[in-house]
DNA sequence: GTTCTTACA
DNA sequence: TGTAAGCA
């Protein structure tokens, strides 16, 4: 098949292909004798998979990457590459996302400043974009900690014998799903639930489970044990998931991650995705020294501002336990 | 007439 | 990625 007609039949320019070929997305396409070029099945349906992930968003590099790789392997690790691929390709659209919805808020909010000011709100502008700015680095910045985790198959083994990163692990994450009290079909959503942990034991009351974490393999552990889960990449500054989808969000020992200036982001997220009376309860260990325990005070701060009512416990030395529910403001 | 390469937008 | 020029 020579290229206009391949062009016509995927509905791309000759241009197109030719630029995918040019950039490595196309090894191996053979010339007729003038020069033509002549395509095989083979090329067709890299073609169709090239589309198919452009029209995911993604560059033609990270096809390159995916292409790539994929014939040297065999057929099951090429759907695992793909997979991971494209759940990368969705916390990153996650995060796209939320920029924009942002942006158009401080467009809304100019507009506003702009009608009730007399003079240009010159000053004002700056500082939205001051702040707007900051938003988008500290989002932005996360990225570089993805796929640092390359010790999930250790992690279940990991939770038992490291005491001090976490001490009772088990009891604890007992203790916090009994505190949560998910009833049955409730919504649930495991904020870096790791190997699912936390997220198993409210599956095991009948709530139906969501969870994302960072790291692949998490991801990769978690779903070989609990299948049920809908489990995907991401993390706590951008989620992945839909305006209130949770009838509750639960997290362990994953805020201690947070710097102190990602927390108020964090928290936004969780509770957009949260539903309008839904609960949250975070586990965690307080370190006595410093900095992390202002820490889990700014996050009690936060949720009382943010009409919570706390109910804090503590079912092991060193670890607390927050459940938070809305106040109910009748309106 | 079709395709190719190269250059520019 | 579109468009155009100059070739084979």
């Amino acid at each position: 098949m020579k290229i206009n007609e391949l062009a016509r039949k995927l509905g791309i320019s000759t241009r197109t292909i030719r630029f995918y070929e040019q950039n490595g997305l196309l090894p191996g396409v053979i010339r007729e004798n003038n020069r033509y070029r002549v395509f095989n099945d083979e090329d067709v349906w890299r073609l169709q998979t090239i589309i198919a992930l452009r029209e995911a968003g993604m560059t033609v590099k990270d096809i390159r990457e995916v292409l790539e790789s994929e014939s040297a392997h065999h057929a099951v690790t090429d759907r695992e590459r793909l997979r991971y691929y494209l759940e990368l390709q969705q916390a990153l659209l996650a995060g796209q996302w939320l920029e924009m919805r942002r942006m158009a808020e401080t467009t809304s909010q100019m507009l506003e400043l702009l009608q009730k000011e007399q003079e240009l709100p010159l000053q004002e502008f700056f500082e939205l974009a001051q702040q707007a700015r900051q938003l988008r680095e500290l989002r932005h910045n996360w990225r570089d900690h993805w796929n640092f985790d390359q010790r999930a198959e250790e992690h279940d083994r990991h939770v038992h014998t490291d005491h001090t990163a976490y001490p009772g692990y088990d009891e604890v994450l007992t203790h916090t799903a009994a505190s949560v009290r998910a009833a049955q079909g409730e919504r649930g959503l495991d904020l870096g639930t790791g190997t699912g942990n936390l997220a198993g034991r409210l599956l095991a009351q009948g709530a139906n489970m969501a969870g994302i974490d960072q790291s692949r393999e998490m991801l990769k552990q978690c779903r070989s044990k609990f299948p049920a889960m809908d489990v995907r990449m991401g993390n706590l500054l951008s989620i992945p998931y839909d305006d209130r989808s949770f009838d509750f969000v639960v997290s362990s020992f994953a805020f201690r991650y947070l710097a102190e200036q990602e927390l108020p982001l964090a928290l936004a997220e969780l509770q957009r995705v949260l539903k309008p009376h839904g609960r949250i309860c975070i586990t965690d260990t307080i370190p006595e020294n410093t900095e992390n325990s202002t820490l889990a005070r700014l996050l009690q701060d936060w949720l009382e501002q943010h009409d919570y009512m706390l109910q804090r416990t503590s079912p092991y030395t060193g670890v607390f336990t927050l459940l938070a529910v809305p106040i109910r403001v009748s309106s």
